[in-house]
RNA sequence: GGCUCCUUCGUCUAGUGGUCCAGGACGUCUGGUUCUCAUCCAGAAAAUCGCGGGUUCGACUCCCGCAGGAGUCACCA
């Protein structure tokens, strides 16, 4: 039987580090077995919805690159994909439920809940609704709530990911079908749509264990066949044993596209967070996670969430595709991360600079800061030179004789390209009787007075000739 | 509080009765790669396998208790 799996986000906001992963798999399982991944917006809280988040959800799995078969923008059979436009539906499923005296419709007022909660509270019971079942219920009709009328029994089912599991009838309850408002609960919504879009694997969070009875009750009175139901443990927060949530500070999935982390990294760190392969690999391309997906080694406990890892993860990326893609590729991602100054340089130039630091970069938003000096003249600082830890032992004329002695060599150079450069360097050293340490550092510190910067060769190759040579004269003058 | 789930290096994890005085990765530390930073390479420290009982010739692995942590008990999802 075909696989069917969907990703069903309420559109309260932009999908963030810690609930991404129950996008991820589902998409991961469809793809591996041939089946479809559907996108369904659970819009049926009207308080909670924020206009543009269906928006942010789709711009999310896109990015990712988790295609859905079904759903918003694509279309399908099973539509609308939105619950707020499948009201009727949900009727019409609702009144099955009412005709078979499954289902009632419950007029009692909060406040009078509240009260029978308060009084439950007191006397150290657990509260259940089924305890204070209104017995002259009206007929049902919109603005009157409907609730589910459960028969208290024993559960047993299997999770996925929890393996087989069991529930006493206590936890069995008359949930709320329908709001007053006429909108479905989650918990009604979801199975109807569930059925209605043949979907065969329900994966969500773990805080929908504990209500899993209930859902089973509703499937049992309505007649239908239980998806497989999967579990996923939820993501920790840094610090603390909270899971990680937006009021903990968890980033949106799409805040790290921004801050220069490349989708194939993220896709890669957050499928391996609380799943592996048990194998010692670490990267793995989206193909490979297609194919050796399995939900028997989802990991059952919480993971927590490591950005330092994933950062490593990015680093791994970047060279990936520059090793593997080539330096045009890398390229391509890097647009709108460039110092400002880069802005009106030529793409052949930029594509230079990568080649020869891409292999620092962590994030692709380090270019900011670790390429400036190659498309502007960097601030002179003679203190940088003068009390840098080997050139403070040379006396500032001897400093100022090396740099000479340097564009002299230089400017003689017959070709200036990255191999004769490094000659013309090795030779310098060996006539100046300095030590790598010191010339190099000399040199170095007058091309960029930055911090760092790419080996040395290849930062005068790239910068060209006049660049470097006028930089070191103006180092050598201001001396 | 009731119910339910979870528990191996700081972190992510491997491990399905002996090959584990527990392996890999991130992070940390040390050394190397003609300066720096990073990469890369080599190496180190790092878990009495939550605790206590049992079963067994033998337990991280099976059973039972306990503790700790988490989730849930909405006309939110």
């Amino acid at each position: 039987m075909e696989i069917v799996t969907r990703f069903a986000p309420s559109p309260t906001g932009y999908i963030h580090i810690g609930n991404v992963r129950s996008a991820i798999y589902p998409y991961l399982l469809a793809r591996q077995s041939g089946g479809k991944m559907i996108l369904r917006i659970e819009d049926t809280d009207r308080a909670r919805y924020v206009e543009g988040a269906t928006e942010l959800i789709e711009d999310t799995l896109e990015w990712l690159g988790l295609n859905w078969d079904e759903g918003p923008i694509v279309g399908g059979p099973n539509g609308p994909y939105f619950q707020s436009e499948r009201q009727d539906i949900y009727h019409a499923w609702a009144r099955k439920l009412i005709s078979m005296g499954r289902a009632y419709a419950d007029p009692t007022p909060p406040e009078k809940i509240a009260e029978y909660r308060e009084q439950c509270n007191k006397a150290k019971t657990p509260f259940l609704y089924r305890n204070f079942r209104p017995t002259d219920t009206p007929e049902w009709q919109p603005g009157i709530p409907l609730r589910f009328k459960a028969e208290p029994k024993e559960y047993l089912w299997h999770d996925e990911v929890m393996g087989d599991m069991h529930a006493g009838p206590e936890v069995l309850d008359d949930i709320i079908l329908i709001k007053k408002d006429g909108f479905p609960t989650y918990n009604f919504a979801h199975i109807v749509d569930d059925a209605e879009m043949g979907v065969t694997y329900v994966m969500r969070g773990v805080e929908y264990l504990s209500s899993t009875p209930n859902y089973l009750a509703i499937y049992e009175a309505l007649g239908l066949k239980r998806p497989k139901l999967v579990s996923l443990p939820h993501i920790l927060a840094p610090t603390g044993n909270k899971k990680l949530g937006k009021r903990d500070g968890a980033k949106s999935v799409t805040e790290y596209r921004d801050d220069g982390v490349l989708a194939e990294a993220m896709l890669n760190y957050l499928a391996c967070l609380g799943w592996n392969d048990g194998t010692e690999q670490e990267i793995y391309t989206k193909p490979e996670l297609i194919e050796r997906f399995s939900l028997d080694r989802i990991q059952s406990s919480g993971a927590r969430y490591d950005e330092a890892k994933l950062f490593w993860l990015n680093g791994q990326w970047i060279r990936k595709i520059f090793t593997e893609q080539g330096a045009e590729a890398l390229y391509a991602r890097t647009a709108g991360f460039w110092p400002e100054s880069a802005a009106t340089a030529s793409d052949e130039y930029k594509l230079q600079v990568l080649s020869i630091i891409y292999d620092r970069l962590k994030t692709l938003s380090d270019l900011r800061d670790m390429t400036a000096y190659f498309f502007s003249d960097p601030r002179i600082d003679t203190d940088m030179l003068i009390n840098n830890k080997f050139l403070k032992k040379l006396s500032e004329s001897e400093l100022e004789e090396l740099l000479k002695l340097s564009v002299a060599r230089l400017t003689a150079l017959p070709s200036w390209d990255a191999g004769t450069l490094q000659d013309a360097l090795n030779s310098l050293l060996a006539d100046t009787g300095k030590k790598p340490a010191e010339l190099f550092s000399l040199i170095r510190i007058s091309l960029s007075f930055a911090a760092f910067s790419p080996a040395l060769h290849l930062t005068l190759a790239v910068l060209g000739r006049d660049t470097s040579l006028a930089r070191l004269n103006a180092a050598a003058r201001a001396i």
